[in-house]
DNA sequence: TACTAAACTTACCGATCGGTAAGTTTAGTA
DNA sequence: TACTAAACTTACCGATCGGTAAGTTTAGTA
């Protein structure tokens, strides 16, 4: 029943997001997936239909979920400036905990400037104008123009998610104290 | 003759590491490549025998060029803190110059902590041991552990990469001067 | 002109790709 | 117990994958 079926989606959207992470999209066969989630590929194709199809509820999932976060900082009860600061920090966080989303928004950004064209990136368009929206009201942004502000959205975005990327691998050479002293020297340059 | 084959299979590399730079290694078939060179997929495989080996080839000439960067910079007449920031500043121009090698290197950070067994990686690795040992020189760095020194490192190149993967997007929506004073204040917060 | 090596193309190959269609099992319902 | 819908598996399919083998063209040499 649709009691069922939701988590059992669920499984299968988070088991494809952190293989595309990984490998990219054409890295990852359904065979490759199936064989990970112990079915036959059928099965994905019974809940999705399509590769495509269920790349594009990978992204929408992710997109939610920043979605979410933002909506959060909007609601918090302080000025533009300190909701700025407040949507970084969760965002920040957010990466921290969840790296593998770090890793496929780079993969994204990276096609890009290829496939612009592409109906998979709208997912995280509704984001980035919220985030701009928000910047706008700041001191800092409020007299800058559109595109500067868009800037640096995506200057902030970007260096948030390459740092979450290298997060792993420097956690494995420093203790975890001193990556999160790290972490708050990024955030002070960031703002 | 030799003289004839190197410009060729140059051409061929060239193009290769555009389009895996573009859509990646996966989402480039040999069909797709030899159509872009106005060839077959044979001719490809009759320079290079295997796609791997093709890929490989263009590592290593990505390699060569930032091996020679460094070996300029070694070859500078001053001390170890101002190479270091001469290294930055090349690196910098480079990828600044050639944003489709920034894109092939942050594939592959991307792809490394997945298939962390594979050969193609050993290519950066020589350019990112010279790069320690000169920081290991640096008044900063001097004192600081090996692990440290590596993480500095792989931090400053990261930043470098993401910048240079950014720019087209940021000089489509800024001017040149622009982005020319973001560089400078970048190179700044990076030292 | 005869020859040779380089640089290709044509013709295939088995494996795997995403996807379709038709069955089968599982779990809940009356 | 009979029935039903969800969640699969089995059996295929044409297209494309990387790659092999055998020819053909091109360009330089003696």
């Amino acid at each position: 029943m649709t009691t069922h079926q939701k988590p059992a989606k669920e499984k299968f959207i988070e088991t494809a997001l952190r293989m595309f992470a990984d490998k990219g999209f054409y890295g990852v066969s359904l065979a490759d997936l199936a064989s990970e989630l112990g079915l036959t590929k059928q099965a994905i194709i019974y809940h999705f239909k399509t590769k495509d199809a269920l790349y594009a509820e990978v992204l929408s999932g992710l997109s939610a979920r920043y979605d979410a976060v933002i909506d959060n900082v909007l609601a918090a009860d302080c000025g533009a400036d300190e909701k700025w600061q407040l949507l970084l920090q969760e965002m920040f966080n957010h990466m921290e905990l969840a790296p593998e989303d770090a890793r496929l928004i780079m993969r994204e950004l990276l096609d890009n400037s290829e496939r612009a064209q592409d109906s998979h990136r709208w997912y995280l368009r509704r984001f980035l104008n919220e985030c701009v929206g928000l910047i706008a009201q700041t001191k800092t942004w409020a007299e800058r123009s559109l595109d500067e502000q868009t800037a640096a959205v995506y200057q902030a975005i970007g260096a948030i998610n390459y740092l979450a990327i290298s997060g792993p691998t420097l956690e494995a050479i420093w203790d975890k104290d001193r990556v999160a002293g790290m972490n708050a020297v990024f955030l002070q340059t960031l703002s």
